[in-house]
RNA sequence: GCGGCGGUAGCUCAAUUGGUUAGAGCCCUGGACUGUCGAUCCAGAGGUUGCGAGUUCGAGUCUCGUCCGCCGCGCCA
């Protein structure tokens, strides 16, 4: 095998003369009969090879020759030549060695490619399904290649900013124990114990707070995470985190360090990021965003409007207000324009959120309102539109119901209206901390209380004493990293103490003999000595897509799965031979027939 | 589990109200061409319209079912 001496993407006029070697793909290649053109590719860039009649009759150089013009997409090869200058007029400026091209006298065909189903350039799009069953050519577009290669890099800016922290990379097991609550396990069978299970770790939650216990201080890890849960545009049934712990800290510290992180990952990737990231409280986000992630690169912030609500003679307002709701709206940006279909449309959309519509109405010329739910708001249009600094022109949204509804109502026609009409600025980056979490949220249907974070989240330790018996307004520990409305990261200040986790898996009702079933290592080990301790995770895949403006997180991993957990590539998951299930002692109760 | 959108040649798409032999570009095959760069020109090959029923004289088109993909809801402590 001849050596490179160079990749597809470096040559430059000052090459020109040197006799070079270079190994890639055809990416196109144009045959003028006597003379071939020929566009090289490797990761770093794209070289235009030139192949002329040969001047001598010899038949290798006449074979060489017509191998030049045989050549098909994608086949592999290896070229020797001297670096010419193309002369200006023949300068291609969309390709960062277009001053050059490479004059070729040596070719080497490595291998052919069968017809290629898509060719792997900016100009060709295929299928999301073709892409991952052929992601071997998906991975040779430089925009995939580009996404891979700067996942790496900043995989590697996390593990340097931690290593510069006295940060340990510890990695914990894959195969362990299934633990309750929280998304569903995905479950491996033991063999050995054939009648029981391993799962794959939803996160390694519980092993780095016994690192903690076991006095390692300051750990973290790139490490892969399981849920066996339904798919969305930014989840994946594996997917990476930056896990992080740290003993002795406080919640300012975990932020800080990653503060620092991102910093770094923001600098790599020649993004802006604040020399103070604001900090807003959970019921301050919910309260003017509807939500606990909030993007904010736009306004468009949730209005409370019950008090006027409630001197308008609207049925919906006052219905929602008398069975103990809220009436709130949201203004949109030039909104007006939006035709009776399309805001019927919104009222329908709203009801996947629970509303049963969304009334509105249109600010008009000198600030009256027309349409919709208008001649209902007579006596309150003048302080409505005052109070909700709407102008002409604009599309006023209302949501009567339950305060948790309306709020989840009015943020997420907030993000979607932003998104639609363009009232995004592109590329801003707005990160902020969600702090101050409520422990606990009351569960309608399971009539019990859930945690919002973990259940090894501490409780505000003044809420804990005196809120027991309103648990559901005690704050928790815990904090979130949000960058544009996309949680990029949670994590908390951990229960170290026994007694007290003890205590808050009664308030959740595990009882004793569950908790020490589930958890008992775990408490085990907070008897021995452990140390206060907190931490947080990042999603990696976020972060990336992020940096990239990726809108799938399938775009930033190698291999992904489609929405419904197949691989394309690999058929997976697939059955399985009758022998192994019998190992396992496993049957398939299901026919497959019938599973259809 | 539910809702929305989609599935026609290897790829991207077209096909009037349900009406003749389902077309075009790219790719592929053969040919022409010494400066292209998404080369161009000529010719050719290439189809179970995702799959299965139904309605009809006649279905790519209408109906039902089903599979797959994408987006969302539920779910994701």
């Amino acid at each position: 095998m001849l050596k490179r001496t160079h990749n597809c993407g470096e040559l430059r006029l000052a090459d020109v003369g040197s006799a070079v070697r270079l190994c890639g793909w055809v990416r196109s290649y144009r045959d003028h009969g006597g003379v071939v053109f020929v566009d090289l590719r490797d990761r770093e860039g794209i070289t235009q090879v030139v192949f002329g009649v040969p001047d001598d009759d010899s038949e290798a150089a006449q074979q060489q020759y017509k191998l030049a013009r045989a050549l098909r997409h994608e086949w592999v090869i290896s070229i020797g030549g001297e670096v010419g200058p193309r002369g200006e007029e023949r300068n291609n400026p969309k390709l960062a060695t277009g001053e050059i091209e490479v004059l070729c006298n040596e070719l080497v065909l490595l291998n052919r490619s069968d017809a290629v189903p898509f060719e792997p350039d900016e100009y060709h799009t295929t299928s999301e399904e073709n892409r991952l069953k052929y992601r071997y050519l998906d991975l040779r577009r430089p925009e995939m290649t580009k996404a891979l290669r700067l996942r790496h890099q900043i995989c590697r800016v996390m593990r340097n900013t931690l290593d510069e922290h006295d940060f340990v990379e510890v990695e914990t097991p894959f195969l362990t124990r299934s633990t309750p609550e929280g998304a569903r396990d995905f479950l491996v069978p033991s063999r050995m114990q054939f009648d029981s299970f391993y799962a794959l770790p939803q996160s390694p939650q519980l092993f780095k707070q016994i690192l903690m216990v076991g006095g390692l201080d300051r750990y973290y890890q790139v490490v892969r995470c399981f849920r066996d849960e339904d798919l969305r545009a930014d989840r994946q049934p594996e997917f990476t985190q930056l896990d992080v712990e740290l003993s002795f800290c406080s919640e300012q510290d975990v932020m800080d360090i990653t503060n620092q992180v991102l910093r770094n990952i923001c600098e790599l990737c020649d993004k802006p990021f604040p020399a103070d990231v604001p900090v807003i409280d959970y019921d301050e986000s919910m309260r003017r965003f509807g939500t606990d992630r909030p993007d904010l690169r736009f306004g468009m912030e949730l209005v409370d409007i019950s008090d006027l609500a409630s001197q308008t003679e609207f049925g919906v307002f006052n219905g929602a207000l008398g069975s103990g709701g809220v009436v709130q709206c949201v203004v949109i940006p030039g909104g007006a324009v939006m035709t009776r279909k399309e805001t019927d449309g919104l009222a329908n959309w709203s009801k996947e959120f629970g509303a049963k519509g969304l009334a509105n109405t249109k600010v008009a010329a000198g600030k009256t309102l027309e349409t919709g739910v208008a001649k209902f708001l007579t006596p309150i249009a003048e302080e409505l539109i005052e109070r909700t600094g709407a102008n002409e022109g604009d599309l006023i949204c209302f949501g009567a119901d339950t305060k948790k509804i309306v709020q989840r109502v009015l943020g997420e026609l907030r993000s979607k209206m932003a998104r639609e009409r363009d009232l995004v600025p592109p590329g801003e980056f707005k990160w902020v901390w969600v702090v101050d979490f409520p422990l606990v949220e009351y569960n309608e249907d399971m009539k019990r209380l859930d945690v919002l974070h973990h259940p090894f989240t501490s409780p505000n330790m003044d809420d804990w004493e005196t809120k027991q018996d309103t648990p559901t307004e005690m704050k928790s520990r815990a904090y979130d990293i949000v960058c544009n409305g996309m949680e990029m990261g949670g994590g908390s200040i951990r229960i170290h103490q026994p007694e007290l986790q003890r205590k808050v898996f009664d308030l959740l009702d595990i009882g004793k003999e569950e908790a020490e079933e589930k958890f008992g290592f775990l408490l085990n080990a907070l008897r021995y000595g452990a140390p206060p301790h907190g931490g947080i995770a990042l999603g990696l895949d976020r972060v990336v897509m992020t940096m990239i403006g990726a809108h799938s997180i399938r775009d930033v991993i190698a291999f992904p799965k489609t929405q419904r957990g197949s691989c394309p590539l690999t058929n997976a998951p697939a059955a399985v031979d009758e022998q192994q299930l019998t190992d396992l002692d496993l049957k398939i109760l299901t026919p497959p027939a019938e599973k259809q």
